[in-house]
RNA sequence: GCCUCGGUAGCUCAGUUGGUAGAGCAAAGGACUGAAAAUCCUUGUGUCCACGGUUCGAUUCCGUGCUGAGGCA
């Protein structure tokens, strides 16, 4: 075990961000944010990142420090994840993850050994499927060994093959056959229907708190319309809106819509993570009670040292 | 009151020269190791408004009714 921390995941607008900073409050810990978009500065509205009142005065990790021209990856937050836990650890905490990001959480959780880091969108194989297509990446693949069988049917992953392929031909990537970290994995769910409903509604509410305005700053201080940053749901809607190509409020139904399938493929990947604890909300159930007693489940799962064994995860994790 | 055009999947509609029907969107399921809020795969039975008539057979043609939109009075 590397040590001891606390997960919160959820699919989006399910109600984490309040929940970790109530629980950082009652532990006298921190939050750091497992999320893909939350780093970016400057991109509060659309990623709903927590306000400084909602934060309340506990310490925000992995918020607000990457200019929205950087890129970020699944690798890059293990190793930031994973040195903070480290330190808040070596503190006597034990700090929360707050994410929704499942990549990111479970590779953090699961240990997981990345493959060389890649161009993405700027490699040369990413040019060379634009100009030849799917059908050349395929025969590219073949011909340097590549079964059929092994061949992604998604161009994204078979350009990351061929890069893989340039650095480090026998790159393996691996994780450890557990958790590396102890502490209660909790994740937040409700009735499909109403979240749903949240979800639009957080929409909304973006909209009203300036959305548009957001995402035009963002573009006249530089930020390409191509960045990683702005490949996020609530950016990649607004830029037609600002550039006068579609209606606010055609932007705002796309937000939505892609916010649902979001939360959908969210969850799906959570079906992977049988160490997940889960709390479904009911209809009608006041959020002070669920929370309270999530928060009692996670007191009774953090007794004892940071760095203690006695809460570990014992269970299987299926492939 | 009369005329015209509609009423088909949750929504918008296409279609069947008469042999019980299909697209887009929505929705659902799945994959996922340095872009992951990304990228990609799979899934379409519904009184074809109702009742009569013609017909071997009607969602399709005819009649009546109900209903929506528009027009004329």
């Amino acid at each position: 075990m590397k040590g001891q921390v606390i997960t919160i995941l959820g699919p989006t607008a399910s109600g984490k961000t309040a929940l970790a900073v109530r629980l950082a409050k009652r532990l006298g810990s921190c939050v750091i944010s497992g999320d893909a978009f939350q780093v970016y500065r400057g991109m509060d509205i659309g990623t709903a990142k927590v306000t400084p009142e909602e934060a309340d005065g506990v310490p925000h990790y992995l918020v607000d420090c990457l200019d929205p021209r950087e890129t970020y990856s699944a690798a890059r937050f293990s190793e930031l994840a994973g040195e903070i836990i480290r330190k808040e650890n070596q503190a006597g905490r034990v700090p929360i993850i707050a994410g929704g990001t499942g990549l990111y959480i479970q590779g953090l959780l699961e240990g997981y050994t990345f493959l060389p880091r890649g161009e993405g969108r700027k490699s040369r194989w990413h040019q060379f499927y634009e100009a030849h297509g799917l059908e050349a990446l395929r025969e590219e693949l073949l011909s340097r060994g590549k079964t059929e069988a092994e061949l992604p049917v998604d161009p994204q992953r078979m350009i990351r093959m061929l890069e893989v392929l340039d650095l480090a031909p026998d790159a393996q990537a691996g994780k450890s056959s557990g958790l590396v970290y102890s502490g209660p994995v909790v994740g937040l769910t409700m009735d499909r229907a109403w979240l749903y409903e949240r979800i639009n509604r957080r929409v909304d509410l973006m909209m009203a708190a300036g959305l548009e305005d957001e995402v035009r700053r963002l573009l006249a201080e530089g930020v390409p319309a191509d960045a990683q940053s702005m490949s996020g749901i609530g950016y990649k809607e607004m830029i037609p809106a600002v550039r006068g190509e579609c209606t606010p409020a055609e932007a705002a139904e796309a937000i939505r819509k892609n916010t649902r399938h979001f939360a959908k493929r969210q969850l799906t990947w959570y079906r992977r993570m049988p160490y997940i604890r889960w709390f479904e909300r009911t209809r009608g159930e006041p959020e002070e009670i669920w929370y309270h007693t999530i928060e009692q489940f996670v007191i009774s799962q953090i007794k004892g040292e940071p760095n203690g064994r006695e809460n570990e995860f014992t269970g299987h994790i299926s492939e």
